[in-house]
Order: structure tokens, then sequence, then C-alpha cells
DNA sequence: CTGCCAGCTTTCGTATACGAATTCAATTGA
DNA sequence: TCAATTGAATTCGTATACGAAAGCTGGCAG
């Protein structure tokens, strides 16, 4: 029997799943069958294989005939999600630098702190988390709701991408600047200043990746 | 039993409503419910299920308590989009330009003859499906895969709006003039052309709409 | 005549079952 | 030793069933 449940099972464990992937918390080897996953939460097949259909469906999982991974995103889609950061992000972070609270501007300020301090550390979990926190924050605040959806739709995927991106070395400095100018602009409502370093932000971000690929080539 | 079909049930009625609700041939009052779908395909729920949950998620039905229907845009999300279609649209079309085969051209061609005659006609029909055609071709020729696929999502749901749009007379004669312009540029393979247009395209419906809902309130 | 409550109907969410397809593994043959 | 084939196990898609929740309807009270 299901637990105390005031919304649906199949709702529940989609977003314990969308919850986990979003955080990280699946790696690339790890596999879902709808059975299995029952067992664990004490229902049939049907919630949860609602839930993970629903998943994949949106990009965050794929499925094969044996069960559900993480997708493997293809050089190409990641360029070209690449591509649609560039065209929304910039103009997204714009529209949300004017709806940002005082709280956010705190979380903003403890996070870019977090990041300045990894240069002496070199913690890239750190700059991880810190570096989510900051993008978390001002994409909460985009008041263009199909916008705001449009962009956590393939951030999702593409999180490996960006954690794999953080180990860039070269990049690491100019990231923790642009965190700071980011701060900064964001503090003084600068919306034309906001969006441009938030385009600057991606293409440092696409210029990590292919300096990867790159390097994974030799 | 189910007819013969390689692929699965599921995708199959996932796919004929697709269809159905972005050719327009769904409207405001029809309601769908599982087992009166699934006894007209002579399948059980589960897959007329399936199919209807996935386009419910994905925006093209409404899941109410009693049966799926098209969803009622409120003003806020149809601005939103507007606002998305500025951002995305532009750079697709012109990424779109140099794709474009002879017979995408040739189709364009005789789309925006049919737009022009509408000038005369008045039929309104006639200028929502040379508008359709005109769009389509360049869609699919959008190489970037993941930016023609958010374009395609929001589309179907903006769809009634759009078709609302094109009664506006005071914008006939702009919308054909741009249709026009529009072939040329392709045609010229000029996309820094393209692109601007494409921005005129999108704002001229945004007034357009604008315009509607103003006249509305009176 | 009108508003409210009870029972009925509809619809959904979930459970369970079964057949089909796919993968894995083991045995067999070269 | 290695490849191929066949049988077993896994997993998925679909069917059917049942309980619960959300409208609807009709009767009853004011």
């Amino acid at each position: 029997m299901p637990r105390s449940a005031k919304r649906h099972m199949k709702d529940q464990i989609y977003d314990i799943f969308l919850g986990r992937i979003q955080r990280g918390e699946i790696s690339h080897g790890d596999r879902f069958v709808d059975t299995a996953v029952a067992e664990e939460f004490n229902v049939s097949r049907m919630p949860v294989r609602d839930a993970l259909m629903r998943l994949s469906h949106e990009g965050y999982l794929d499925s094969t005939t044996r069960g559900f991974t993480l997708p493997n995103l293809s050089m190409r889609q990641i360029c070209e999600i690449f591509e649609l950061r560039r065209l929304l992000e910039p103009r997204a972070a714009a529209l949300a630098t004017n709806q940002l609270t005082d709280e956010d501007i705190a979380t903003l300020t403890r996070a870019v702190e977090q990041s300045e301090r990894t240069l002496e550390t070199g913690d890239i979990e750190s700059l991880y988390a810190a570096s989510e926190d900051i993008r978390r924050t001002w994409i909460m605040a985009v008041p263009n709701i199909e916008l705001r959806d449009t962009i956590l739709r393939y951030m999702a995927q593409i999180q490996a991408v960006r954690m794999a991106t953080l180990r860039d070395a070269v990049a690491h400095e100019t990231l923790v600047e642009l965190h700071r100018d980011m701060l900064r602009a964001f503090t003084a409502r600068d919306a034309a200043k906001v969006e441009l370093l938030l385009l600057r932000y991606v293409l440092a971000g696409e210029d990590s990746f292919l300096r990867l690929k790159a390097r994974a080539q030799d």
C-alpha cells in the first residue's frame, strides 16, 4: 500500500526522480527498471512507469530496451543546446534582474563568495555548487514562465557537461570573475550589463567544452 | 485485439492526436476520455491513456478531472510565448536559410503566391494555409534540432491565436508583404535579412493579437 | 420556487496478469 | 578456442479489474 499521499503517487515519484537528476545524484551507469523501483516505493509498476516515461519524454532519461538511464548527449546535441542558451539566457537573466528580492541578492552574494574561495582551495565541487546556486537563483526569478521552463528543460540534460567544463582550469579564473561581475550587475539592477555578462558566461562555457573536447581527442 | 501494428499502439495514437491538434482539427469544446477513445481504436485504456497524458504533459492538451481538452491559454502565457518567438525564430530562420532545397523554395513560392491572391479574394482560410505552409517549410529546414523542437513545442499551443490574428484586417496587407519579402530573402540566401524579417513578422503577429485583445474588451 | 444533501455516474489512479520482444547465457558444433 | 544457436530470464506493452474521488441529478426541506 502507498504511504499517506496527498498528491498522486506517480507525481511524487516523478518529482523525486526529477530532483535526483537535477541535483546530479544519478550517474551514467545507473539503470532504472519500473518493477525494481516499484518495489522500493511499495507500489505497482504503473505509477513508476508513468513517472519514468514522462521523464524520458521530457528528455531527462533515455528509455532503452533494458530500463531507463541518463541520456548520452551527442556532440551535436550539446552544441545545439549551447546555441539555445546563447539565444535565451542573456535575455532571461535581464528580465530576472528587476525581480530579484533582497534575499535573492543575499543568496547570490554568498554563492559568489563561495565561488571566489575556490580559487585558493581549488575545490571544484564547491565551485559547481556555487555556480548552481547562482544559476538557480536568477532562473527562478525569471518572470516569463514559458521562457524559464524552456531553459530548465535543457539544463538538466547538459548538467553533466557543465560539471565537466568546470574542471577546465583555464576557465576557472574567468568564471569566478564572471560570477563577481554578474553579482555586481544584478545588485545594481543593470539589466543591460546582466544580458551581456550572461552571453559571455555561456560563451565561456562553450569554449571550455570545446577545449575539453579537443583535449579528449589527443 | 489491436490491428496489425509495427510501432506501438500508444505511439500511433499519440501521433494521430498530435497531428489532429497541429492541423487544428480539434475545437475547444471537444473532450477526450480514454475509455471512449479506446473503444474507437479497439484497444484498452492504457495506450490511449499514455498518449493523452503525454500530450497533456507536453502542453498540447489540458488534463481536467473530466477528460482531456484543448488548453485555454491565458493572456499572460500568450504574451510570454511571443517573447520566446522573438528570441528564437529570427535566428532559427536565419540558420534555415542556407539549408532550404530548391524544392523548398518552390514550395515557398507557391505559398506566397497563394498568400498574395488572398488580398483580392479575402479568403482568410487560404491565407492561414499559405502562412502555415511557409512556416512549416522553413522550420523543417532549421538545422538545429533542439531549437526546432523548442519552436514546434509552443507553436501547436498558440495555433488558435495565430488563426485569430490572421483575421485582423489591418495586418493583412502587411502580412502578405512580409511573406513576399521573406521569399525574396530566402531565395537570395540572405540570412541577415531573413532574421530581420522574421523579427518583424513575429512583432506584426504580436501587434495583431494586442489589437484584437483591445477590441475584444469593448 | 430555490438551495442543499445524498446517492449515482463518470473518470481517474493503481493493481495485477499475460503475451511478446529483446537480451543474456549456456551448450553445442566446428 | 570460438562462434552460433537455442532456451531462459528480463522487461515492456497492453488488458482487465477495482477502489476512490469528482461531478451530476434528483429529491427534500425551507
